[in-house]
DNA sequence: TATTGTTATACTCTATAACTATA
DNA sequence: TATAGTTATAGAGTATAACAATA
């Protein structure tokens, strides 16, 4: 045992839940994808359009999925050349292209957001899910918000 | 990856957890990624060197990396090409080459391995920390082991 | 001049299939 | 024949830089 004062335990389980969380991320991420590829989906592209809840500019797709905007092009290419998206020309400036979802796209859309909401289960009670929320926005709280 | 925004009435726990753990993932994705980057590592050549804690065949990584055996070869090449890797051919099969670190490459392990401890720390007090990795273990069970 | 989006370029990662060398 | 690893190929994502059209 150790001194109290040097939180022994704490390192440990500190290294655990990096590694839980880590093992957590990439599962998570694992499901996402395999998921999205049902769909016909690659993960870049459900991501662009789970984020389409309305017309938008490409420049601002690209804030949100956090890449340079010249990546926002291929993507786009791909979803458009199978009529799930639509470049639009926005009237008052002719710069802007704004990206909407096309019928299609929105039937798409509702099968990508079905994905994370398929999760929830998550075997756990409603306490249980309360107590995580709570710990998991704290412990988001100490990452860089990128 | 998915959204980044938390919603801000919660009812429905079981979707906001959904949201917080893919805003998690999404965010320890990244923090791993740019810490990496810090040492001119992508991800995968992260993850293999951080697997290679011991010689390790090449069939053997790509169970590891959950990958092909052919992805390997390329990523092993850039990091043998930095001196941080060698392929040694095994003596009983030289079928097999077994990849070990160099000294420089055992440096760099030290380092990517410390960038998972230095999330630990997470701002969670030791219960919170305890009840945190339970939580998680829990919710862990429910996602395919991939 | 500044902004929006595209194109050109170059890398990395990914899987499949064909190939080699060993067993 | 079977296994370990590589090579060939092709597609997707990533960023940087240069460019056209528009403001």
């Amino acid at each position: 045992m150790y001194a109290a004062s040097i939180p022994t335990m704490a390192v440990a389980s500190a290294e655990q839940i990096a590694r839980l969380v880590s093992e957590l991320a990439r599962r998570f991420a694992a499901y996402l994808d395999t998921q999205a590829a049902d769909l016909h989906l690659t993960g870049p592209q459900a991501a662009l359009i789970r984020h389409l809840d309305r017309p938008l500019p490409m420049k601002d797709v690209a804030g949100r999925l956090r890449c340079d905007a010249s990546n926002v092009t291929g993507i786009v290419d791909r979803l458009e050349s199978r009529g799930l998206v639509e470049r639009r020309v926005r009237a008052g400036d002719r710069r802007v292209k704004e990206l909407v979802l096309t019928g299609e796209g929105r039937r798409v859309q509702r099968r990508v957001a079905a994905i994370a909401e398929r999760l929830s289960g998550l075997e756990l009670s409603d306490s249980e899910q309360s107590r995580l929320i709570e710990l998991l926005e704290k412990a988001l709280s100490a990452l860089p918000p990128a």
